[in-house]
DNA sequence: GTCAATATTTGCAATTTGCACATATATTAT
DNA sequence: ATAATATATGTGCAAATTGCAAATATTGAC
């Protein structure tokens, strides 16, 4: 008997949710940008609209490994700066064609989610009459 | 090196990704209508906008029945009709409460994401010029 | 009698995530 | 000096979650 992570909600508060393979597109929009390590990408992940959704580094990190070893991003040592060592990551042809896919299976989930919200919110409405 | 399943995707094809804690809400919303049993919710699930993201019939029952341990629903037996018996469910009014409260949850979800693809289509457009 | 449709459930392996920690460098405070 | 903090990248492991396959049982059609 799981407990569900995602049950987990505190009154009044909003937990949206994990929706698989968003994390991924979300790296490769803003290394389309410029390129930038992964410290970098966990700010601007938080800053650019998860701020409710806590991105954990180590998610963060594997996926960037992982996008690499399937050739959508390419990354370099940067000892330059100070401080520990950066792996700068850039984004490849193959990552940019990917992420349009990406795109566009997220608005074919965007779909769905709107589909299920407006038919709650309509089915709602004839209720109260 | 796992092999993400929700990247597995034919070309030309929409591959929606899974949200977590999508399908109770669902389900929940298909109760509200009318109390129903598995098989048949089963089957409204995928007329109802989700025939491009499979559901498995050993999903949906396991999260009736967790949703039953939760006090969301309440089952009985239907002995009455032909074919092997069918566990009716219906919703509680803990269960309807919990379901307004999901909405909300999968309303924040919609908002990351269409920021999300919003942000990405504005930026691919000022790369044109 | 066999096949298909209906209906529910379990088992198991694979996937995915969250949390805690390990490591290392540079900067700032005490 | 050294202790604490911010920066930076990772690993290990347990728990959560899913997908697939199969087991079981009833009814109706051929």
């Amino acid at each position: 008997m799981p407990r569900y992570r995602w049950r987990r909600r505190l009154r009044g508060t909003r937990c949206p949710r994990n929706i698989s393979g968003f994390l991924e597109p979300c790296l490769l929009f803003l290394l389309h940008h410029h390129p930038a390590h992964g410290y970098e990408l966990l700010d601007r992940l938080r800053r650019f609209g998860f701020d409710k959704l806590e991105v954990d580094p180590s998610t963060v990190y594997r996926a960037l490994r992982w996008m690499e070893m399937q050739g959508l991003v390419e990354s370099e040592w940067d000892f330059k700066t100070s401080g520990p060592p950066r792996r700068v990551y850039r984004l490849t042809e193959e990552g940019d064609r990917i992420l349009a896919s990406w795109v566009d299976d997220l608005r074919e989930t965007s779909r769905m989610l709107n589909h299920f919200i407006k038919a709650y919110e309509k089915h709602m409405e004839q209720e109260k009459k």
